[in-house]
DNA sequence: TCGGGTATGTCTACATTGTAGATATTAGGC
DNA sequence: GCCTAATATCTACAATGTAGACATACCCGA
């Protein structure tokens, strides 16, 4: 029952010799933790234990909970790919919206941190790599042509519709895996009858959802809505 | 500095007479507290004295803490209300959508809770009031001729967009009361200039943010898209 | 009027959390 | 080798959710 050693860091190139401690140690196997076991796991002890070390050390690789909390969505949005360089704009964003929405389904128990941590932070104060997605993106747009201010505009459609879907497939997506039947999963049969027909009538189609490809049909409408009442009025303007 | 006492019970019709407490005035101080003061001020012992009661009796109106959040949550969807009988469903998707949005900025310390309670909670077992707006949509888009799964394709772009806007426009709405000035307050300034060169540029356009414009926008753009992409292909099959 | 049962309120106690602060241990440069 | 600074570890404290025991208040039938 005791945890063998620390298996061999997975940093790349120079691995520290023996068991020197570094942020991106102590933010994986934070990470790992959360994915694992979720997001009230990671607690100091529990990471400190996870490390062996004194949970009091961990303070000198994030200042408290919540900056450790912070760096784990760092680390998760670094696993994203921006290529700001290519001009099939459409379909990077295309690429970029499925690539987070696998993120998410790779990472679930990181989801409620990427959507609420920044309802707690100033813009200007957020871990940059927070940033990096946003400045990417606006990078693509403005080198497609568009206006700073129509970029913001676009990045604030897209980004709107992309966490949106995600924060809607995950809560439809409830890995409950002693029950597999759809209307049990879903747990429709406890509703009221007379109040909830619809839903409870839903429940097959509730079952097979297909995420990716109702992302791509949202991708599309967005995209192609928003060339259309871009192309005129927010281009030029400003 | 006592709070003098309990004002008059905002339950319709028969007020309790004295001090009684009911399932519906515990989760009313709940939400002021959180309203208030954040969501970490919610705690069993806070409330307990803003109620001027042991906080072991608040365990009669909500089983643990959880319950009291899905409670608060629950409180505040109340204040939505949608017309299911309309026959513009457009209309009313939109009026819903705006109606929303002021949900949420008059709560916004809610919105964490809106967002993140359905992702560790089975559809079929989250409080009936978070699954109300569901069900009345649906309907509203059944009544308007739509297939029952063609309304829940639209049901979930349009949700899905829906949070994701208010989601964006609550991360870039943050009030730090004491800096006002735009780059100040958004903190752009301790950005490194050569990794963000968009983002800083875009102090300005970040500063004067209208989310109800481009909360309208977005709703246009996707009812347009999806009228068109699901007059063919949706309302027909299945 | 009263007795008893149920609902409600109150108190104590415990395990767990984040983290401040003091102390011990180690490593590196002259 | 020794002094300084970095790092590691320990102890301690206030706050949290909540179980469980106990006390009180209320109501309703006889």
């Amino acid at each position: 029952m005791t945890i063998p050693q620390q298996p061999a860091g997975d940093e790349a190139g120079r691995g520290p010799r023996k068991n020197r401690l570094s942020r991106e140690v102590v933010l994986a196997a934070a990470l790992k933790l959360v994915d694992e076991e979720g997001l009230e796991a990671l607690t100091m002890r529990r990471l400190g234990q996870a490390l062996h070390r004194d949970p009091m050390g961990l303070y000198r690789y994030a200042a408290n909970r919540a900056a450790l909390l912070d760096g784990v969505t760092e680390l998760v949005l670094d696993e994203l790919a921006i290529f700001g360089d290519d001009p099939d704009w459409q379909g990077q964003l295309r690429r970029i919206a499925h690539d987070l929405r696998l993120l998410a389904l790779r990472h679930p128990n990181v989801v409620p941190l990427l959507v609420t941590r920044p309802l707690s932070t100033p813009l200007g104060l957020r871990p940059l790599g927070t940033l990096r997605p946003l400045e990417q993106i606006l990078g693509l747009l403005i080198d497609a042509g568009f206006t700073a201010s129509a970029a913001l505009h676009v990045y604030r459609a897209y980004y709107g519709f992309l966490y949106g879907h995600i924060l809607n497939e995950l809560q439809e997506f409830i890995v409950d895996p002693d029950e597999n039947e759809a209307l049990l999963r879903l747990g429709l049969h406890r509703l009221p009858p007379k109040e909830f027909p619809r839903l409870r009538a839903l429940a097959p189609q509730l079952a097979d959802y297909d995420g990716a490809a109702e992302l791509d049909e949202g991708i599309t409408i967005l995209l192609s809505g928003l060339s259309a009442h871009l192309a005129a009025p927010l281009l030029t303007k400003d």
